[in-house]
DNA sequence: TCGCCATATCGCGAATCGTCAATATGTGCC
DNA sequence: GGCACATATTGACGATTCGCGATATGGCGA
């Protein structure tokens, strides 16, 4: 397959709500943390492909599970994290291709 | 000379003021127009060197003075434009080298 | 069905943002 | 000095954000 990805540019609304979501000190920590799955505490070798808890995440970052839960939806919102909910579990990990067709779209209109 | 730019990559504070700067449509607008200063109505070719005063700014955004004033500010403070004072006008151009920096660090770091 | 656990959503007060009008500062001209 | 103009700073106020605890939802096992 290997089909190329997509080269849309991010729309304003778009870019407002990556802006908004990257303006945090905390969901940015959380996005460079989620590069590495197994640097979380808890985190399973199986689990490396589909991401990490909503737990081990709050764990690690030290802020309350609502806070957490927040953030993450942000992130998932601005495109920056898909969650993929597996039991009672839900799983969130970066999604690289739009995170890369980000930086495209910045390297263009910045 | 041509002595090559400064890779220091942006530190956490500093990317903080960025994000914040850019979470606003008005401010990223700002930035974006200003990479055609000729495009500013009452702009004349010998200033483009230097950029473009706020009062043309303020025209073209349809924003107050003060609001105007304050969004350059942290555009500047964000580094993302420089101020020249010239006479009784103040004019705004983007830090090119420095906006260069900052996409290199985003690839970095994201 | 009843709990239990993981996550999501709601509601809150404190802090910050968005934007303006009013005022202050600085600069050139007479 | 004194005025006019360009810009910066301040004060105000509704809107939004931050982060929390409380509560609701959903999935699993007994």
């Amino acid at each position: 397959m290997c089909l190329g990805y997509d080269r849309r540019m991010f729309s304003e609304a778009e870019l407002l709500a990556v802006f908004r979501a990257l303006s945090n000190p905390a969901r940015r920590q959380m996005l460079v943390w989620l590069k590495e799955p197994m640097s979380f505490p808890g985190q399973e070798p199986d689990d490396v492909e589909i991401g990490v808890c909503v737990t081990d995440i709050q764990q690690r970052m030290g802020l309350g599970q609502s806070t957490t839960s927040q953030y993450l939806a942000m992130l998932r919102q601005a495109g920056l994290v898909v969650a993929t909910r597996r039991g009672k579990w839900t799983y969130y990990r970066r999604d690289e291709a739009n995170i890369a067709r980000l930086l495209e779209t910045l390297r263009d209109v910045f």
